[in-house]
Parts: C-alpha cells; structure tokens; sequence
DNA sequence: TTTCTAAACGAAAACGTTTTCGAAAATAAC
DNA sequence: GTTATTTTCGAAAACGTTTTCGTTTAGAAA
C-alpha cells in the first residue's frame, strides 16, 4: 500500500538508486531529475520504510528503556527527560518496568536486545543482586547506560547523584537545628542508593560526635506510604526522645508525618523529618516536607546525551571512555523541620 | 557479530530454509535435523534478526503511545496498565509526550507512523481542536484507539469513563450533604471530559433544583495546582456563602484546599471540595479529599486489548467494528466533605 | 516391474532500502 | 583530432528473514 522507491522509479523511468540518491542528497545526481524526485515523492506521500532502512543501516534510532517502577514521581521525571532529550535526536524509546523484580529485569533486557535497539537505559531493580545480565549487554555491544539505582561492579556508564553527599546534607541540617538522636528509615540493603543514603547519614553523626546507633535504623523494604506509617509508630513504641529522623524517601516520609499526625506527635516540635526526592506531594503535605531535590528530570537528559555520545563512538568505530556524570542536589527546607537555631 | 540463520545453516550442512522451517516448527523437516538445528541455534546463541522479520513480516511487533503529560499520576499509571498488558502479548511499547500541544501531538502521529508501529494509543491534548492528522492515520490503516481524552467526531475505538455521570455523582453528593452554592473549577473549553464534567455538574444542579449560575464555574487553564489556589481565592473574592466545590482533578482541588487552609477558610466545614481522578496525593492532604476514582491502570489495559484486537482483525482481513468501552468510576469519601445529612 | 504417494529438503523470490562500482555520455584539456 | 575528466546514471549486491513451490528420494501400492 504505501508508495517504495520502486513505484517513484518507475513513474519517472529513473532506476531506484537515482531516486534513493536523490532523497538522500546525493551528489551525482542532476538537479532537474532531483527535483522531478522529490517533487513526485511528496506527490505520491513517500515515507521510506523504516523497516528496510533498519535493516540495510543496521540502527532502529530506537533506545530501550527499563525502570523499576512507572508510577513514581521521580521515575517519571526522568523519563520524560530522555523523552524529550531522544526526540530531539530523532531517537524513540522503549519502555519497560521490572517493578523491582530482578527476573522481569532480566527479560526485559533480552526482549530490548532482541529488538535490536541502538542503545539501553536502566535503572535497576531493589531485587537484583546479580549482575551477570549487564555483562551480557556490554559483551554485545550494545551501548549501556546506567541512572540512579545503579550497580559499582559494573563498569559502563552512569548517570547519578552523590547520593551520600545528600544524605550527610540532611543528617548535618537536622543536626544543626539541634537534634540530638536522629533515626533513619532506610531503604532495601541491596541497591546502591540506600547504602550510600545510609552511609552519608552515619557519616554525618560521626562528625558531629552524635553516636551511632544501629536500632535507630530502620531497613523498609517496600519503600511505601504503609511501611512510613508503619515504622514511624514502631519507632515511638521502641524508643524515646527521638527528635529527628532522615528519611530514604518522600513517600515513607510522607506516611511517617501522617502516623504522627494521628498520635499526637508534632511535627517539628517534637520530631523533625527530613525526606528524599522532592515529590511534588512533598509540598502540599501539612506539614511540607523538608527534602533533598533530586533533579529527575534533568538526569533522563543527562543520561540520554551519554547514550547517544555512546551510540554514535561505537558506530564510527571509535575510541570512547565509560562517563560517570553526578548532579547536583540541594535541600529544601519546609516545615517539617524545626527552624535554625540562632547561635 | 550475531548469529545468522545462514551461518548456522553452513555450520550444519542444511539450507537456510531448512534452518528457518526447523526454528518455526514447520512440518517438513525431519525430526533429527530439527533437533540439530534447534541444539545449534542455541549453541551459537542465535536470535531472529527483528529488522529481517519486521521487513518480511511488514510488522513490528510495537505499538506507539502518545499522552498529553506523563509526569501526572493518571497517566502514568495508564502506561503502566498498557505495557503490562502489552507485554503480555509480545508487543513493546513507544511513548511519547504531546505535552498538550497540537503541533507535537501531530509530528508525534507522523513520527509514529513513519516507525510503522503496528498500532497507536493515544490520549488527545488539550490543544487539539482540529483532527484531521487522526482521520490521516485511520486512512492509512494504522489501528488507533483514543483513550480518556479522546474525539467525538473521529470514527475509532474509544476506552473513557463517563464523566458526565461521574461528575452528577459528584455534585449530587455535594447536593446531599446540604450544600446550597456550589462552585465549579472547569478544565479547559476544548477537551471532551471537561466539557461533560462540565455537563455532569450542571445536569446535578437542575435535577436537584439549584439554579445555575455561569458566574460560580471558572474555567483553567493549566490545571496546575498553582491555578488551583487562584481560583480558591477568586471565589471568596468574588462570592459569598459558596458551601461547595466540584473540581475538574485533583491537584487543581488540592490548590484550593491549600489556599483555603492559607485563608483560615475551614474545608470542610465552610466549605465541601470534591476532585477528580484520586490522585495518590488526595490521601495525604489535609484534609484529605473527596474525589472520583478513576482506574488508570484498567483503562491502560483495555485501550491496549481493543487495540489488539484490531491489530489482529486488520492482519487477517476480518471484519471488525469500533468499540467504545465504558469503565466505571466511583466516589471516594474523605474528609473534604461534610458528613452526609441525617434525614 | 512400474506408478503413486509421502517425506524431506533446497532454490529462489520477496520485503524495500543503501551504497559501491562501473559505464555511458558529456564536457574539458591537449 | 585524440585523450582525460567530470557528470550522471543504473546494475547489482547486500542486509536476514519467510514462504512458496519444485525436486529428490524412499517407500507403498499396483
């Protein structure tokens, strides 16, 4: 049904490799055939199939997408970035949620190189501790970026923020406003984030001669508005004078700030919260939530430029490096942190 | 680099064809070949080149998938529902963001069709108002169907909620609960849902003997929570005694309560807030808010199932016909509306 | 024996491009 | 006039499948 470069070839009684030439802008071509060509192209609606011209180039201008979870604000940020960011280099995306499952990750990977995308995007699953299906894409040769959760062992580009950093910002600005035992709802013990998250929070104690107490972290595992309310009100029955708590995420903030607005806590008068990512729900819950901004937004665009600088290296066969680029965060301070103490 | 179905063809001494017959279970091959083949294929790690099938197969296994926003939570949890449905039947999915512009949405459309995705799903901007780039993908045999917001005048299949009924619930629950005045913050003039929640709201005001007063619907534009709060303070300012709010969405109606909270306005004792689409943040504002389900991940489910079904009627030159499929909504009771009337 | 059927295989066309290479024609150089 | 060069074009191969159709061979039927 839609029009080949055979059908304009034989309209015109040219060959199909003039008018191939001529849509191409090839110059061995005669300016008057080139104009007949793609005058009685656009006559006859030519669109070149996609199809063949993957075939015969060898590249879809399609990447591949995998992110643990769809539904998330942050994650959705970022992939309205590399969206955005493709469709600029006339690049489409694939996307694909392994919902934190390692097996899903793992087939989804194969189905993108079945596909034979030009490139893979990933953020990977809280249920992955293997990392052999990385390998496997890196031995294949198709080009591989990492975002966000992300694994050390795998050596391919990567795309982050200094995740520790933002957790020791935290911790420092919940000591500065005179916490004195702070706790720290943590995410999973696998993904890198909440390791590093954990690990900036412990740090900051240490410099500021708080000690450590390990009861006082708490490990989530599902990472939800449930687990928040959950541990907050287990974190009341098991200990006192807790004034502070850093939170992995805003959503288990979020969850934390409504247990303690159902038993009476206030919120930052006695406990002061500080949270993770900077969901826009962080803004209209009462009280606001303090966070640390996570620039998702600008991160898909960031990771989408290494890919392509990637994507284009391999295919001119030439020399390239693996890139590690890490944003800035910063925090913000709402109310439900007790304000600065005037020293 | 990867294998193909000649390089195993010469390895075992059979022709390409036996190879390829023996991979996709034809009959015509012995048992003993077919079992050598396969034990190769796997040894040599063969996969089916996709740009050879798609071209040969004039199919591509893919579909396209163009909403107004996806950083919003009813979409994204549409996406989620139409690529776990999508998946299920081998198909992936490309997404792209129309960012409710009319121009976008029509270069996406072509850029689309010009992938020769197998099908397109789609969910109409805000700043749409002419259709005829949809009337040129049905021309083209490209299987469309248009989710939540969608075109009454093109002939396709069509996945929707009744928003006009929805929004009668709405208001009738307003109506029950006592109030007397009751506002409405409208979406844009253009799309269909705003129009008939519109409608909804209205048909409720006349059933229940409220006279109706064009004066108390405010029309947005960004339906951005920013719009939410000028509109809460526009109202006070412009009205007295206003008992209620019917809201096109969420994030508009959780505006208003954070103005009306800024305001000293009591929600819901001086006023009654009902949104649209409940919104994961409706459960932690405070108060929480009264609003209309709408099941994003079922809608995403069945627009990729009708859409399916097309693909594969078209295929197979069967007869088919458009469907229209209706998901039910319901109201949510929180705590933006006052306890219901004891009568 | 001859004839017929069934099983197993392969040749080849087709899908629609892109690109190399050679040929022809036209022009320039001598 | 011949030779060299440029311009313009087309043939053909290649990308890797799928699928039709014909051929060969072996066994069954006669």
């Amino acid at each position: 049904m839609p029009t080949t470069l055979k059908e304009i070839a034989e309209k015109i009684n040219v060959s199909v490799s003039t008018v191939s030439k001529a849509l191409k802008g090839y110059a061995d071509v005669n300016p008057e055939t080139k104009k007949l060509i793609l005058k009685t192209a656009k006559e006859m609606n030519y669109k070149p199939n996609s199809f063949a011209v993957n075939l015969r180039t060898k590249e879809s201008k399609t990447i591949g997408l995998i992110v643990p979870e769809i539904v998330h604000h942050f994650f959705s940020s970022v992939i309205k970035g590399i969206i955005a960011q493709a469709e600029k280099k006339g690049y489409l995306v694939i996307i694909l949620q392994s919902n934190e499952s390692y097996e899903l990750e793992k087939k989804q990977l194969e189905l993108l190189q079945n596909k034979r995308v030009d490139g893979i995007l990933v953020s990977i699953a809280n249920g992955t501790s293997k990392f052999d299906h990385f390998k496997e894409v890196i031995d294949n040769d198709t080009p591989l970026v990492m975002f966000d959760k992300i694994a050390k062992i795998i050596d391919c580009s990567k795309v982050i923020i200094d995740d520790r950093k933002a957790a020791y910002e935290a911790t420092k600005y919940l000591i500065e406003i005179g916490c004195k035992k702070i706790a720290h709802f943590r995410g999973p013990l696998l993904p890198q984030n909440s390791i590093d998250r954990f690990l900036g929070y412990k740090k900051a104690l240490e410099d500021f001669n708080i000690p450590y107490d390990s009861k006082l972290v708490y490990v989530l595992n599902d990472v939800s508005f449930e687990e928040g309310k959950y541990y907050a009100k287990k974190l009341v029955e098991e200990h006192k004078n807790v004034d502070g708590i850093f939170v992995n995420t805003d959503l288990v903030a979020i969850g934390a700030i409504t247990a303690f607005n159902e038993m009476n806590i206030k919120v930052p008068e006695d406990i002061s919260i500080v949270g993770f990512s900077n969901w826009f729900m962080s803004t209209v819950v009462s009280p606001s939530l303090t966070t640390i901004n996570q620039p998702g937004f600008k991160m898909g665009k960031e990771a989408f430029k290494v890919l392509y600088k990637e994507i284009k290296a391999k295919k001119k066969n030439e020399e390239f490096r693996y890139k590690k680029v890490v944003l800035d965060t910063d925090l913000i301070v709402r109310k439900s942190t007790k304000p600065i103490l005037k020293s």
